[in-house]
DNA sequence: ACACATATGTGTGCTAACGCACATAACGTG
DNA sequence: CACGTTATGTGCGTTAGCACACATATGTGT
């Protein structure tokens, strides 16, 4: 799998404030007003991310920032080149990139897409213009800030104290959740370094799941068969940070 | 130890402007232009924070934020009633009560005192008066908000690979770096719910680290024998951090 | 159909940390 | 100074997850 690479950007045509809230589009951007959206239309582009590019690296400058619509951008913690983390998952309740907006250029994570999908996209110097305003951008870009942190805290509990399975089950729901669909393609040793374990682990795990109805896999293509199963599997981390992660929009 | 229980602050002289950047002073407040400090200062008291306070409870309204001086705010979050985890740690670096500036008003951590001292208080009110003014407090507290986006990343991935021993270093020069102090009151039953595991854990480390004449410690008072040694035995986490941590205020 | 790469399963020790149950030690108060 | 309280030490069985070494399966391309 090439987890290294930059990715390979393809221009699309643009969404509209569709104020439907539903998958497919940044509900961020969705929930700013009408005017203040027009704003950035022009500095917006839509581009399509795919599994395994790698937005940005530890220490390197953010040129773009991104709204997924229906991607998923995980932010990692690296400790040497061997061990890593997710900390982070950015879906289309938020956006990657945080620091430009802290006044911040460089990561301090790496951004990696964690599953495939568009996402609009802004140069780093239109965020600094933009959010500088204090209207309706730079208010959700300060709640969306908290939500993040929170579920960055709510998760190092979560890797610290509870076992593998139902980590894996609250992974999978949450991924689930910001691709919309209940089928996408991630293999084993993929989801092990997300959660900081062995790929052997992550098999285990898998197949008790599998065993159980709640989910179904093969070569790198998972299914969530039974979702409210899955749910009562997971740990209460899901219900606490999916909670979280939907107030924050008011 | 009196875990629960609201503080009882007293008053006391106000600081000024010092710009000496020493143990002792906020260096966030500290670092803030002459005349935006003087326009903050009536809005500021100094109060007396004392280990063991709990400042804010989760889903709690935040009232006052605070800038420490010599104290450190711990940053907890909680699973069930039994097991919690500290994710992140307040000194003079910083402000306890982020959401405020983030636009929310209800904190999703407990806040609790782990090293007694004093602190600059001010009311969320004044945090959203000021705070929106676009000058340098407005600036340095995104920095700020990024620095511990930051540590809470680097102790997630901390907690989830290193071993207790490592870890208890690294907390334990955090202290010291905060306190200003070499010694410090803080028993084992404490320390292990900080890192989230046993005592029985804490107490094996901690008689390590005396062993190889590094740290003493009785009855709940810890000092700091050989810092340079501690350093050697504390994970990269420490170092990782407290660049990180040094670095946002320019 | 074949080879080949990739994805997943399994087994065998090993270890850090856990849970529990006590033992010891230091301090504080009456 | 005796006593209770609080802090720390220790032992024992259990366990989740580790590291390593393979075995098996399921695709893909020629």
């Amino acid at each position: 799998m090439g987890l290294s690479g930059v990715a390979g950007l393809h221009t699309m045509s643009l969404l509209k404030n569709s104020n439907n809230g539903g998958p497919g589009v940044n509900r961020l951007l969705d929930t700013l007003p009408k005017n203040e959206y027009k704003r950035l239309l022009p500095k917006l582009k839509t581009v399509s991310l795919v599994l395994g590019d790698v937005l940005y690296e530890p220490g390197a400058v953010i040129k773009y920032v991104y709204f997924p619509n229906d991607s998923i951008i995980s932010l990692i913690s690296e400790l040497s080149d061997t061990s890593w983390l997710e900390v982070g998952m950015v879906g289309n309740e938020g956006m990657a990139g945080l620091a430009v907006f802290m006044d911040v250029s460089f990561s301090s994570t790496r951004a990696l897409v964690q599953g495939s999908g568009t996402a609009m996209r802004m140069s780093s110097a239109a965020v600094r213009t933009e959010a500088n305003r204090l209207g309706s951008l730079h208010r959700l870009l300060h709640r969306y800030s908290h939500s993040l942190l929170t579920q960055i805290s709510q998760s190092s509990v979560c890797n610290r104290f509870h076992l593998v399975e139902p980590r894996l089950a609250r992974w999978l729901l949450m991924t689930r959740d910001r691709l919309g669909a209940e089928e996408f393609p991630l293999t084993q040793e993929f989801l092990s370094s997300m959660l900081g374990v062995r790929r052997e682990g992550v098999s285990k795990a898998a197949a008790a799941l599998q065993a159980g109805k709640l989910i179904h896999y093969s070569r790198g293509m998972i299914t969530i068969v039974n979702r409210r199963g899955l749910e009562a599997k997971a740990c209460q981390c899901y219900a606490i940070i999916k909670a979280e992660t939907d107030a924050y929009l008011n």
